[in-house]
RNA sequence: CGGGGCGUGGCGCAGUUUGGUAGCGCGGGUGCUUUGGGAGCACUAGGUCGCAGGUUCGAAUCCUGUCGCCCCGACCA
């Protein structure tokens, strides 16, 4: 390709719109143009950049058996309401565009395709003896994320590779979900990506286990954990862990003080003389469910820990086996409660201030309370009346123990659960895969069955493994640049060499460089010859910014049939005769293939 | 959704406080010179100042409304 014709406009400023580097250089590199908000073309040096990691991701699935599809990106509303998501996902917060057609029919725009595969597979395998079958595709998700940044990191409009297995039993599924694992890490290997694999939660998907494969960068938006003997690691909302040791408060009487100004736990310790661990905070929250009820919750936490409210979710959901749609703190502005004691909750708070609530709204609290409070034997806590406080309470005067959860975050220099002598320290990463072991779920609400070796119905065992293809572009860059632009890995690279012509007047030089250049068309390099008549510092610029991974220069010494050749990420330089120039090349760049 | 910021040629910005009919850099075109790390000179094209109302003799500038974009937040009582 001759870059003359390649359309490329390249940026010397930085986009004004453009928040980190991956970002900004694939804008100044014209691979991605905005069109709204979250919404990117593709360019057409990044549609290469994008069927190159394609083809990857196509070998290694294929290799492992899985089938290649393309389900519809339009969804009737009516399997998402069976499987359950359709409020949740249309809803609220809910990241779903949706629509009606012109008969009035309500479809959503896929974000993610369960309901669709499993209706279709329930409908095709009847047996066990077709079973086990992966099917995958690669193509465009909707989202309507609450906030979309960074460029393709988090867009409404997104490549993904979703695939999904159907198993007869749950080892089988465990045994592909092993397979998947192998799969994907040989995928970001091949993309040249150093990633992490920590365990995550599922989230709105469901299902048992689940692992993230995150690259490592410092623009991540997760924060996950690793253990120092580098045998766990975590995303956050995920993470367990063993919380430092409170300092204990004396067991004597029980008894009220006042603690008027003292609404939160600094201000209390500092003025009682208290330390954060020996205190009992209390945190309200009015979760939304499925059922469009809502439920007062109240959790009871060590002072000194954070609440995490994926953890939360989780329980909530559990415990009353209902999804929980939205999840907000309770303050003092809902209807019908503002006889709230906030800054003064203990976690006997009566049930009776939830009499005047709205409607909709249960009349009890659901109470958790976190391991880290559930173990302190004498603490402190609001006493349920503005400016009042117990101390040297224990759970027995309080009403008793509540549900005994674990609700708080793990952060770095907590323990590890596994090695008491290993200790939790912090990453940020970007999540490029996710692989889900789903279990029954969407095939059970779907009903989804098929023959088993008894003749019995069942519903499939199912697992679900994503990739997002664009997403994993931009994490590249963003783990491979310097000062000058992207260093794109070889395997992933738009062109794989580009020949520079330093001087387009020079018939020495032009006419080296066109010859290298078919001659590595010939040995089906992916070649890129800059034929502009621009001075040669342009050319320089433009290939570094771009990110070729090889620049062939013919230029002085073409004359002598001599020709640069040059590393984009060592910057080191050789000045070899063109046949030898040949060769090495063609022989590094099969080595990293 | 809450808070903050910004919309001025393709891109990055100034001009807005104090109203007088739009400017700079990059990029584009032509010519000459230059030719190994984003060249120099000259000429040139390109903008209903997001949009709609209003105030005024006169609005990029003031007022009202509206649309769009970006950042922070949407747990720690």
């Amino acid at each position: 390709m001759q870059v003359s014709r390649l359309m490329l406009v390249t940026l010397r400023d930085i986009p004004a719109d453009a928040e980190i580097t991956s970002h900004q250089l694939l804008v100044r590199g014209g691979f991605i143009k905005r069109v709204t908000s979250g919404i990117y073309a593709y360019m057409p040096l990044m549609w290469r950049v994008l069927k190159k990691i394609t083809s990857i991701v196509q070998e290694e699935l294929d290799a492992k058996g899985c089938l290649e599809t393309l389900l519809p990106q339009l969804h009737p509303a009516e399997i998402w309401e069976q499987s359950g998501r359709w409020n949740g996902y249309t809803a609220g917060e809910g990241i779903m565009f949706h629509l009606k057609d012109r008969q009035g029919r309500e479809l959503g725009l896929g974000p993610t395709h369960e309901e669709v595969i499993t209706k279709i597979a329930g409908e095709t395998l009847q047996s066990y003896k077709q079973l086990p079958v992966t099917i995958y595709q690669i193509q465009t998700k909707f989202r309507d994320e609450i906030r979309p940044r960074f460029g393709l990191m988090r867009s409404r409009e997104f490549i993904m590779k979703d695939a999904y297995s159907f198993h007869s039993n749950e080892e089988d599924l465990k045994s592909k979900y092993l397979e998947m694992n192998e799969a994907y890490t040989n995928i970001f290997k091949r993309c040249g990506l150093t990633t992490v694999s920590v365990d995550a939660d599922s989230g709105a998907i469901g299902g048992a286990e689940s692992k993230e494969f995150m690259v490592t960068a410092d623009a991540g938006e997760d924060l996950i954990l690793i253990s120092t003997d580098n045998n766990y690691a975590a995303n956050q909302e995920k993470a367990v862990s063993i919380a430092c040791k409170g300092k204990s408060l004396p067991k004597e009487t029980s008894k009220m003080i006042e603690t008027q100004g003292q609404s939160t736990i600094n201000k209390l310790c500092d003025k009682q003389d208290l330390d954060p661990t020996q205190v009992v905070k209390v945190i309200l929250f009015l979760a939304l469910l499925e059922d469009n009820s809502y439920q007062p919750i109240l959790i009871s936490i060590r002072g000194d820990q954070e609440l995490n409210e994926v953890k939360l979710t989780n329980e909530i959901a559990i415990h009353l086996k209902k999804n929980v749609i939205d999840l907000k703190t309770l303050s003092n502005e809902e209807s019908g409660v503002n006889q709230l004691p906030f800054g003064y909750i203990g976690p006997d708070l009566n049930d009776s201030f939830l009499e005047k609530s709205n409607n909709h709204w249960n009349k009890s609290f659901l109470r958790f309370v976190d391991h880290t409070a559930a173990t302190l034997e004498s603490f402190a806590c609001g006493a349920n009346k503005i400016n009042y406080h117990k101390i040297y309470t224990n759970w027995q005067s309080v009403g008793g123990l509540p549900k005994i959860v674990d609700i708080r975050k793990a952060v770095a220099g907590d323990t590890a659960q596994h090695n008491k002598n290993a200790k939790l320290v912090e990453k940020r990463g970007i999540e490029i895969g996710h692989i889900f072991q789903l279990g029954r779920k969407y095939s059970k609400s779907l009903n989804a069955l098929f023959t088993n070796e008894s003749g019995l119905q069942e519903p499939f065992w199912m697992g679900c493994y994503g990739i997002g293809i664009s997403r994993l572009a931009q994490a590249a860059i963003e783990q491979n640049h310097d000062k000058d632009g992207i260093i794109w890995p070889l395997a992933i690279a738009p062109f794989e060499v580009v020949v520079v012509i330093a001087n387009m007047k020079d018939q020495n030089q032009r006419a080296l460089g066109e010859e290298i250049y078919e001659d590595l068309l010939k040995e089906k390099i992916d070649v890129l010859i800059d034929d502009r008549e621009e001075r040669a510092g342009v050319k320089f610029k433009d290939a570094d910014l771009i990110g070729i991974p090889w620049k062939l220069i013919a230029g002085r010494d073409s004359a002598e049939g001599k020709i640069e050749l040059i590393n984009r990420q060592t910057k080191n330089s050789k000045l070899l005769p063109y046949k030898e120039a040949r060769k090495e090349l063609i022989s590094e760049i099969s080595k990293s293939r």
